[in-house]
DNA sequence: GAGATTTAGGAACGATTGTTCTTGGCTGGT
DNA sequence: ACCAGCCAAGAACAATCGTTCCTAAATCTC
C-alpha cells in the first residue's frame, strides 16, 4: 500500500473534456493539462499512458456519458427546432464540443478516435430516426443558415469517416486522404 | 534589382490551402511548408511575416476564390440534394475544408481568422437566400444523417463566432470561452 | 568588372513540446 | 522503527517548433 492519490481519475477525465472541448488538441499542453487537471505529469502518464491516452479517455468519456444525455434531450424535445436550440446553445455541451472537434481534427489522423466519432455520430442518428417527427424539417434547416450549417455538417462527416470508411458505408464518400 | 523569384507567391498560396485544408494548423510545420510549396523559410517570412501570416493569405485566397464557385455550384444546382450531393464529395474542395477547419479550430482563437470564416458563412447564407428553393428542404436534411450533421454545424457556427459575436448577430449565442 | 540588392540555402537560436527519470513524502503491514 | 510500494514534485531529456541570422548565388545597373 503506497501514498494515497491526491487525484480523483473521473474527475480528471472531466476536467480533461472541458480543456480539449475549448481548444484544439495541439493547443493543449500537457503543462496546462497537468496545471489544470490536478495531477501530476508522472501520474498522468502512469494512469493514461500519454497524452493522447488521456485525449481518448475523455472523449470516451464524453461519448459514454454526454451523448446518451444528448440523445434524451432529442427524445424529449417537442419539434426539432426546440431541439436544435437547447443542443447549440447550452454551455454545458463540453461533450459536445469536443465531439465536434474530434471529428474534425483528430479523427483524419487518428484512427481510434475515428472510430469513436463514428460510433458517437451512428448513436445519435439511430436516436434521431427513433424519435418521430424528425422527418418534418426543423424551421431552421429551411433557412440558409440551417443549409450552410447542414452543408459543413456533411462535409465534416465525409472527413471524420476517411479512416474508417468501408464497401457498404453509409453517406458520401471523398475527403482529406492520410498521409 | 536583385536574384530573381524562384516561387510563385499565388501558387505558394494555393499550395498552402491544400495543407492546410488537410490537417490541423499546428499539424502542419514550417518545414513542411517550405518542402511543399516549393518556397524556401527565408522567402516565406519576408513575404508572408510569419506561419500565421501564410495561413491567413490561404484563407482569404479560398474565401475569394472557392466560395465563389462553391456559390455558383450552389445557384446552379436542379435541387439541394443535388448541391449538397456534389458539394460535399467533390476531392477539389480543398477551400471548403479550410473553410471547416478555420472555423473548428481556429475561429475560435483567431479574431481575424474569425472574421474571414463569418464572412464566407455570411455570403454562403446570401447566396442560399437568393436561390428559391432552399426553402424545400433536400431529403438528406429530413434523414437523420442531416439532423445529426446540421447540429454539429449550428454548434461549430456558434463556436466561429465567439470572438465576432455582438448585439444583433444572428442566430445562437454562447460557446467557448477565450482564454 | 564592380557594386547594390534580392533570393536561395541552409544553420542557429530560444522556446516549447511530450515523455522519462530522480528524489522525497506518505501510507499500511510487519 | 523499518520496509515496500505508490504518489508528489519537480528536473532532465531529446526532439521539434517558429523565427532570425549568416553566407553564397544571381541578377541588373553603372
Amino acid at each position: 500500500m503506497g501514498r494515497p492519490r491526491g487525484f480523483d481519475e473521473a474527475e480528471v477525465v472531466r476536467a480533461a473534456v472541458v480543456l480539449f472541448a475549448n481548444r484544439a488538441y495541439d493547443g493543449v499542453s500537457v503543462d496546462e493539462l497537468v496545471s489544470h487537471l490536478g495531477v501530476h505529469r508522472n501520474s498522468l502518464y502512469k494512469t493514461f499512458g500519454s497524452k493522447r491516452g488521456l485525449y481518448l479517455a475523455a472523449l470516451r468519456w464524453c461519448l459514454n456519458e454526454e451523448v446518451p444525455t444528448l440523445i434524451a434531450e432529442i427524445e424529449r424535445a417537442e419539434d426539432a427546432t426546440a431541439a436544435f436550440q437547447r443542443l447549440t446553445t447550452s454551455m454545458a455541451w463540453a461533450g459536445m464540443d469536443l465531439l465536434l472537434l474530434a471529428a474534425v481534427e483528430r479523427a483524419p489522423v487518428d484512427r481510434e478516435v475515428a472510430l469513436e466519432v463514428k460510433r458517437a455520430l451512428n448513436s445519435l442518428d439511430e436516436a434521431v430516426q427513433r424519435r418521430r417527427g424528425s422527418g418534418q424539417a426543423a424551421e431552421i434547416m429551411r433557412s440558409p443558415l440551417g443549409f450552410t450549417a447542414t452543408l459543413l455538417g456533411l462535409r465534416l462527416r465525409v472527413r471524420a469517416a476517411v479512416l474508417t470508411a468501408e464497401s457498404g458505408a453509409p453517406t458520401l464518400r471523398h475527403g482529406p486522404h492520410p498521409s
